[in-house]
DNA sequence: GATTATACATACAGTCATGAATGTATAATT
DNA sequence: AATTATACATTCATGACTGTATGTATAATC
């Protein structure tokens, strides 16, 4: 076909990665042929070699569309030096609780990367890297946990880093089970006061002074 | 190849359950072939297709060896009568996080069934299957939550049920990050003071009367 | 206005897995 | 002892997907 504009390059690479959410979910991605994809955007595996190395790299590049404007997001609370640290960590859950309730391609490509995905081989390397900002992230809430202990003392039987590694599991878990039963529960509200309970176990207290 | 007696066709069979697991463990279970497998157990195709229908069957019988026996160990516990509603939930989650931790077929098996597969076309079932157990496992906690809160009632803001939702969270979230992170943590440890410090943040209390 | 690089579409060859069909030696049955 | 069903191994035909190679019309460039 033709040369298209810059534009019309940049829509059709958008359309292409639009098409592989979409059959990516459907037949999962080893099952997905590129053809599919190709022909769901109404395009050819010409356009998808064009403008992608091969599957793995257009996985990624679907990826990356949801997860770095996240993990930007996650950057900004740990650059707020605010003084309540338990508060900070009740923000963080809830603004990613938040997003992945609110936005739908978000669900989309989270459900993909838990239900619709194999983590060998070439895919093995994205494990690699959700296993790395998984352990920045819970690194980020051993942080405020450490910091909370400092006024008011964990229990002697978790450290501030096992309690991070516990709220990230419950974060995580929530989640995965959110978008397991298709919304079945109130993400957001039982988010919230589950890490509030979870806090509160531990002893701690946050800016309002509720328990 | 010559007819074997019963118990040689059954260590056959057994023996192509294992061959299984470290080949879709390896190669996932879309990339590996029955060819794989075969060759794996030390045999053929030829083998796998009288024991097993097709691929999924053999997936089948992959998971049932390891979740059948989980399944009927936490159905002990519901019949349990005992009258201490909060002990029962620690122990059950105390039961089944410990056999994850000690059994090793058991955890290279949720790996499969986390991370090298997909839950697709005929693999739905499979995953319809896992929220059916699912939604049992969370039941049996909603009840235990009913129970405790006759004697101490929950915070407005969580349902008996919503507790279970979000208890089942923590437990599957632990379970997760623990096999994906390769047991960088002491899940048993973890998991139980993490239970604790969430029923305690409920306002719930148990048989040794600590907090 | 000619050239060049771009943004795809199309055609081709090669690989590989699947399921069925068939072969076969032996345990079980009578 | 003969027959039959079992427990596999082997062969074959088919289909699907991948990567590459090639074609081509047009936007950019000069």
């Amino acid at each position: 076909m033709a040369r298209r504009t810059k534009e019309d390059a940049a829509a059709t690479r958008n359309g292409l990665i639009d098409a592989a959410e979409r059959v990516f979910c459907e037949k999962g991605v080893s099952r997905a042929s590129l053809s599919d994809i190709a022909s769901a955007a109404g395009a050819t595996r010409g356009a998808i070699y064009w403008h992608f190395k091969d599957k793995v790299d257009l996985f990624n590049a679907m990826m990356d569309r949801v997860t770095l404007p996240l993990e930007e997001g996650c950057a900004q609370f740990s650059c707020l030096a605010s003084g309540d640290p338990v508060g900070r960590l009740r923000s963080v859950m809830a603004f990613v609780l938040g997003v992945v309730a609110s936005n739908a391609q978000a669900r989309r490509v989270f459900e993909i990367a838990m239900y619709k995905v194999e983590y060998v081989e070439e895919m093995a390397a994205i494990r690699d890297r959700h296993i790395a900002a998984s352990g920045a992230f819970t690194a980020q809430l051993a942080k405020d946990f450490a910091l909370a202990a400092e006024v008011s003392p964990l229990p002697v039987s978790l450290s501030p880093h096992e309690a991070a590694v516990a709220l990230h599991a419950l974060f995580d878990g929530l989640i995965q089970n959110w978008i397991l039963c298709q919304g079945a529960f109130d993400l957001v509200k039982v988010g919230a006061s589950a890490t509030d309970a979870f806090l509160s176990g531990l002893g701690l207290k946050w800016g309002d002074g509720t328990v």
